[in-house]
DNA sequence: ACCTGTGAAGCATTTCACAGCT
DNA sequence: AGCTGTGAAATGCTTCACAGGT
């Protein structure tokens, strides 16, 4: 009867900008905005109205012809579409000055994410408290992980180390990663890998100066 | 989108995947690896051979038919072509933790780049010493810029100041930008701008998780 | 009059497939 | 035989343009 929808996902590239439209529609919202037009935000967020629309379309149509969308209603929508609408536990492995800085970093709580608990292997560290109460030993990560429910774990350990660690919360049911060490890691299917890398950036930038 | 684009030929998609190429290449190098093919490779990084084979292509082919490339060949071609045969002058502008860490990476100056300076605009800060001799006032940006030529400013100081301190970087002539404050800033033509957020990430991850 | 939602066009990037060199 | 380099096809993403709702 009915034909087979292909579920058009949603592009990978346009997550990224729907986190940045979230961002900047909060904000809009905090300033007593209470509609937006697709032009009004893609003015403040330096993009064009077709992109926002056909991001946002994606989500499905909360908007109202004639008039723009909803400031609340759209913040609440890209909150719950984008699984921001409950805690997200996360832990911290690796208490070096990248762990640490990571830990403090404000925006963290913001946006729901709560940090359980970090992990470091140096007995010199463990113990010590980093801005999630006493930092574990990584001989503890396993225990924790059974005892509490994880769902991202960020990598700030050495790039030896990364792998392996990588390896552990993915066996312990950790479903996503965020990788900064300066290693090109892999995952199983199943878990959500990403990866920060400044000398991947700094290389980027080099290239464009390359005529110097 | 952001960075200029001094060369048409070279997809902007390409220049993460090049530069992760070099790094296993400069691996395999060390691991007394005359001659690497682009199957070879291609398993190392986790991509297709069809895909090495394009990407180097736009720096021309320097490979030889029926053999593969060399690896030494590539290695130094791939490291000029990306612009890391010279010393490339860094600062970073913000000596918090995570300004800190940056600091202390060692894979820095393993690619050629030096941190020139660091600056920051707490008086308690100033003077200290984080990793790059001791940490100048912001105050004295301008006439450090004057007397040292500085290819890439990081940025990783709180949101408010970050568009403020990219508008005087760009100002005094420094031609890239790494981005870590938490905003989408902007800059002029002529100045290559990336940005690394942290919060942006998380989202996508969450994303992922969504229907947990 | 204004603004969304969306097919379709336009571009960019990736993958295929094979000619041509070693 | 093995592998590169590259047009061409396929795929994915962005922008256009307009029908349709307010």
């Amino acid at each position: 009867m009915n034909p087979p929808k292909p579920s058009d996902a949603i592009p990978e590239a346009a997550l990224p900008r729907l986190a940045r439209y979230l961002r900047k529609l909060e904000q809009l919202e905090e300033e007593g905005l209470e509609t937006v037009s697709s032009r009004r935000l893609a003015d403040a967020v330096g993009t064009n109205p077709a992109q926002i629309r056909k991001d946002l379309s994606y989500f499905g149509g909360f908007g109202t012809r004639g008039v723009g969308y909803d400031t609340h209603l759209l913040v609440k929508e890209l909150r719950r579409r984008l699984g921001l609408d409950r805690e997200r536990r996360v832990i911290i492995i690796g208490a070096g000055k990248l762990g640490t800085a990571l830990a403090l970093y404000r925006g963290f709580a913001k946006q729901g994410f709560r940090l359980a608990a970090m992990f470091d292997a140096d007995p010199r560290v463990v113990g010590s408290d980093r801005g999630a109460g006493p930092v574990l030993s990584i001989d503890e990560l396993e225990d924790f992980l059974s005892a509490h429910e994880v769902h991202i774990a960020i990598i700030t350990t050495p790039a030896e180390a990364a792998q392996e660690v990588i390896d552990r919360v993915a066996a312990a049911g950790v479903p996503a990663v965020l990788n900064f060490a300066p290693v090109r890691a892999v995952a199983g299917p199943g878990v959500a890998l990403r990866q920060v890398d400044l000398s991947t950036e700094l290389i980027t930038l080099s290239f464009y100066l390359a005529g110097d």
